[in-house]
DNA sequence: TATTTAAGTTCTTTTTTAGAACTTATTATT
DNA sequence: AATAATAAGTTCTAAAAAAGAACTTAAATA
């Protein structure tokens, strides 16, 4: 399976992995959240090949999660700022640190990174949970489907 | 940086993505969560080569996320299950569906996958939602920050 | 006896990634 | 005025990873 063929699947998995599915493009926008916004910042802080950042940019603009703001007129310059959809990414950050931090941490080596709500004023862990109910969703209780069963053949 | 660095590092996502940041892994386990089980049937449902799913399999058992069990003994044959850690990715899983749903599927061209809360009954969205007063959370209303600050340098 | 099943292994080719040096336009420093 | 620094790339070559197809092994089945 090519690139471009796993970002046309129905699976939204499968099309969200045609983004992010490699070892370098959540780390640049983990980066991102933490107010990275300029190439410089990103190569060093990253430590990824310059050719390679610039692919991974490039399509993280093309796919609307980035838009390029210029910043200074001569020479033309531009940042990289995430977008509502590059925002909405967050769910999915916070999900793999949590994971990270309490299930791929034996003996507790690494550092906890924690997250304080500043809503609520207390330290918190990321649940996810049912919007109707709040309750927790797990493997165990919830059932995945398509509504319309006719277009989920992937073929 | 190599595989085995991103590995060592003290944040949670580049440890995480250590293990599943490229393009097959996360379909691996998505379906290991549809209950998928055996060599052949993941090689036959994702369209991988043999040899690279060899290697992942491997490389997710060697991380604790399945475990082989013996099914047969003459030839013995073992199928790949879930462990607990392995379960604890669902909150990725439903993450990143809940994304590639909702944001990466302009006009709606792909269907979306739904899923259904078994403890309450009802149809249901996947919130990132704070333990403590169980309202959403989001990049804009937390604060992520290590409690030891003295272990969080990553070099 | 010949075929099928299941889980890999081996091999060659193609694609990606790593790593380092180079470019371009402008501003700041000596 | 000449030189160095800043910022954002681009262009190379070498190394690593993935794709794709064929082969292996051991037992069960037709």
């Amino acid at each position: 399976m090519k690139w471009h063929e796993l970002g046309e699947m129905s699976c939204p998995i499968a099309r969200s992995l045609s983004i992010f599915g490699d070892r370098w493009t959540l780390l640049i926008i983990r980066n991102a959240f933490l107010r990275t916004r300029r190439f410089d910042d990103f190569q060093k802080q990253l430590g990824i090949t310059r050719h390679l950042l610039t692919e991974r940019l490039n399509r993280l603009v093309d796919n609307k999660i980035f838009e390029k703001v210029l910043y200074q007129e001569a020479p033309k310059r531009y940042e990289y700022k995430l977008t509502e959809k590059g925002l909405a990414l967050y769910p999915i950050i916070m999900a793999v640190t949590t994971w990270g931090n309490y299930w791929h941490n034996e003996d507790n080596k690494y550092p906890v990174l924690e997250y304080m709500h500043k809503d609520c004023g207390y330290k918190t862990k990321a649940l996810m949970s049912c919007e109707h109910c709040h309750k927790e969703l797990t493997s165990k209780n919830t059932l995945p489907y398509y509504d319309n069963i006719s277009q989920t053949a992937e073929k």
